[in-house]
DNA sequence: TCTTTTTATTATCTTTTGTTAATTCCATCT
DNA sequence: AGATGGAATTAACAAAAGATAATAAAAAGA
């Protein structure tokens, strides 16, 4: 890559330090951004006809997040994304960053299609999570696949993201913690 | 779109007619392999060690569903896809058409960022329905999104597609009705 | 540090699901 | 039409989950 390719890179990408609590995409926003997640923990929710915050899904380090939504389906987002801790990110307007992506080879490793990739990925996987396994299987294989996220997020975010109510999380965990014993 | 460029459509584009019961992919089959299905219905499904089949996902009319684990992650199929019914299909070869329709521009309507994303909308819906719906509820958001495959694909088969038994669909249906009366 | 608020656990009760098996229903085949 | 096999329903019981509330524990804020 060379240098004219790097500084056209930077104009498609920001670094971006997010404090924690912040809400860097909110229910309605049609903006095309994706986040890249260097260093800290995201995650996004939607409200329910009655105000209750429903936890979808939580994005660690590595990971990418965003606006699906309006990529997608040209729909504004239904959920929001918030920082749960200090994070530092990528963000990335998609529409600029896939037409530069598009002229410049040397970008596969971070072209649309990788990252559409591993998002279908994790899409495919929770399905099957769903499909195949009982609750305490799937707190199971999440623990095993985000152990750092289990430690770091509030269980009743975790039980939202498993499909189950923060007491039966609370119960499956006991009961694990029984038969161990 | 012009005569040569029909000519070279068709050379990546087989229309293959199956009959009721055949395999069209195998577990472990590792062919990049999509079918668009222009009549009839195909099931997907995975034998667990206990020789139980678990229906995994049920395509109907107009649906795409294919080798997705070797198209996207180079892993053999872990599915086998039968058809539940006498069908008519285009299959199509992931990496010639890709190729293919990369240089076509015309065919933007059945390239392959258009298929990944219908592909995609569905597996976010779907895992939408188990994080915020209960089974009664993605039963009923089922039967009205597929009123069709509900009618021609055995319940067996539905009940795992939501992620439940086939009794406890069964009880989910008299449920149902009993409350309508 | 002490207070306040949020989160997790536990308890109680009701509802739902899983499991297994029996029974009924339905489609297919000869 | 009658027999056969698979699918759906129902029953019975155990296990698990949802809802709500009370309590305990932890985290956040002053």
């Amino acid at each position: 890559m060379n240098f004219r390719n790097l500084i056209q890179f930077f104009r498609h990408v920001r670094i971006r330090t997010i404090k924690k609590g912040t809400i860097i995409v909110d229910v309605g926003d049609t903006k095309k951004e994706l986040f890249f997640i260097r260093k800290g923990l995201i995650r996004s929710y939607l409200i329910t006809d009655e105000e209750e915050e429903i936890t979808f899904q939580l994005f660690p380090e590595s990971h990418i997040c965003g606006n699906v939504t309006a990529i997608l389906f040209d729909e504004p987002s239904r959920f929001r994304f918030q920082a749960l801790e200090r994070s530092k990110v990528y963000a990335i307007d998609y529409d600029a960053f896939h037409h530069f992506a598009a002229q410049n080879p040397e970008f596969s490793a971070l072209n649309i299609r990788h990252l559409s990739k591993s998002v279908m990925k994790q899409a495919f996987q929770r399905v099957e999570s769903f499909v195949f396994l009982s609750p305490e299987e799937r707190y199971k294989k999440y623990v095993k696949d985000y152990p750092d996220v289990v430690n770091r997020a509030p269980d009743k975010y975790i039980a939202h993201v498993l499909g189950i109510t923060p007491v039966s999380l609370s119960r499956i965990r006991s009961r694990i913690a029984s038969r161990k014993s």
